[in-house]
RNA sequence: GUGAGUGUAGCUCAAUGGUAGAGUAUCAGACUGUGGAUCUGACCGCUGCGGGUUCAAGUCCCGUCACUCACCCCA
């Protein structure tokens, strides 16, 4: 037993869940690669600055939750706690928006929250995303969205729910924020602590609360969708009409909140049924502020983040791909060189393919190649070597023959 | 950050406070040209870690760490 474990919130992926990754991971290329999107690799630690700047300083993300630590130059540097602040980083530092507009970018990578962990909830954990910069109009929205719940669809998961709203923008949203805290303030006792906090702070979060204090007198709160100025209102009529060109249904939530600051206008949010309290598997939205406030052009961004791992956690019933594989054997260790050159012109050809080196008699070969569940166990003995052929044994079947070693590619391409 | 539950062999789990066990996996043999079954044997443990109570602790108590779940937050 190893004294030395992986830290808190961490893991070590293998098979067979690694397959499942890699299959998901194989699925996020071949699917956005259909929506124009190019893949994006960005440093997974970033000043801090760029976190505290891009996601707001005021969030649970960047107060609690953030890995910051000194580099020996006394940098104050953080483990990316998510990726859009760093692909916009990323846009302004290389100029990108100056290539041609619209601006699509796809990510995959870990990101660290210091969080305690939980079903679904890992300190150092998977997302995928994408980003377009430089396009407001609500079609776009709609087309991410949708490529966010087809996506989800199309790899196996069926019970899921969009939630929609639109959080505002800076034309907007102060006013209505000035009513929400009006509201509240004439609530504040019937609000939990935490609540009250949240008044000055970040009023919207209140209807995040379930206690039921919180919860009944943030009822009667104004919402921001009856606060929308005329641009906010008609672009979320138009992302809500191009869902319905596109067949997505959703949720219309009011109370829908993101946790990072930069959201404006759209917002978005699949959830699960299945998966206990952690139940986020994506959430996204506009920020069309957010690139000129990391110093940037004045451009329009929109984007969703997915947590893998809790797409992963659907895919428990998926079934493993079976490797097939082909076992060598020797009835000999005089025939081992044979064995190993056979192996070597097989996988040549593209078969996966076992030998094992140390394997006694061919009971015990043969054993092995059922636990690795090869498709075919090849046996060289005298026999074989001397007319320069193989017995190959199909093991589902039992049925062996032996064919001639010229004959052997072949006969597997019929037979494999 | 708050709360609850659980930590025993690689894995799944036993053990009224009284000698740490089983199944499974692994290895070997029964069986030196053929797998899945069966039988026999071997290997496998600072019972998470540190204290305390006791003649005696895997078991009771305290602390700590980790995992799990919920709150919270979010993906």
């Amino acid at each position: 037993m190893s004294e030395i474990k992986a830290p808190k919130g961490t893991r070590d992926i293998f098979a067979p869940e690694v397959h499942k990754w890699q299959y998901l991971e194989a699925a996020i290329h071949a699917y956005y690669r259909k929506f124009l999107y190019q893949e994006i690799r960005t440093p997974i630690f970033e000043h801090s600055e760029l976190f505290s700047r891009g996601i707001g300083s005021e969030t649970e993300v960047v107060q609690k939750e953030m890995y910051t630590f000194r580099d020996k130059a006394d940098r104050s540097l953080t483990l990316r706690p998510e990726n859009t602040a760093s692909v916009v980083r990323a846009a302004i530092e290389n100029n990108l928006f100056e290539i041609m507009a619209p601006l699509r970018f796809y990510y995959i990578g870990p990101m660290f929250r210091y969080d305690k962990p939980q079903k679904g909830r890992y300190r150092q954990f998977q997302q995928f995303g994408i980003e377009v910069f430089a396009d407001d109009s609500p079609q776009v929205d709609a087309e991410v969205i949708f490529a966010a719940v087809d996506f989800l669809k199309k790899v196996g998961i069926v019970q899921l729910q969009l939630d929609l709203n639109s959080v505002g923008c800076p034309q907007c949203r102060p006013a209505y924020l000035q009513l929400l805290r009006q509201a509240a303030h004439a609530e504040e006792k019937r609000l939990c602590p935490d609540c009250q906090r949240k008044i000055a702070g970040n009023p919207l979060r209140i209807f995040d609360c379930k206690q039921p204090g919180c919860a009944d007198a943030s009822r009667a709160f104004p919402l921001i969708g009856d606060h929308l100025c005329g641009e906010c209102r008609d672009h979320f009529a138009a992302v809500r009409e191009a869902l319905s060109w596109m067949n997505v249904p959703f949720h219309l939530e009011p109370r829908l909140v993101r946790g990072l600051d930069y959201y404006t206008k759209t917002a978005f949010e699949v959830t699960s049924g299945q998966l206990g309290a952690q139940n986020a598997l994506l959430g996204g939205g506009r920020y069309n502020s957010l690139i000129r406030e990391l110093g940037g052009p004045d451009m329009a961004g929109i984007g969703f983040a997915a947590g893998m791992e809790r797409i992963i956690l659907h895919l428990e019933r998926l079934a493993a791909p079976q490797p097939r594989i082909l076992f060598v054997a020797y009835q000999d260790p005089q025939w081992l060189a044979h064995a190993v050159q056979l192996a070597q012109a097989l996988r040549e050809e593209g078969y996966p393919v076992a030998v094992d080196y140390q394997g006694r008699n061919l009971k015990k070969q043969f054993k092995k190649a059922d636990r690795l569940a090869a498709a075919f166990t090849l046996v060289l003995a005298e026999d074989e070597v001397r007319s320069g052929t193989v017995s190959v044994k199909d093991m589902a079947s039992q049925e062996q023959s032996k064919i001639p070693l010229k004959d052997l590619n072949a006969w597997l391409k019929k037979n494999y």
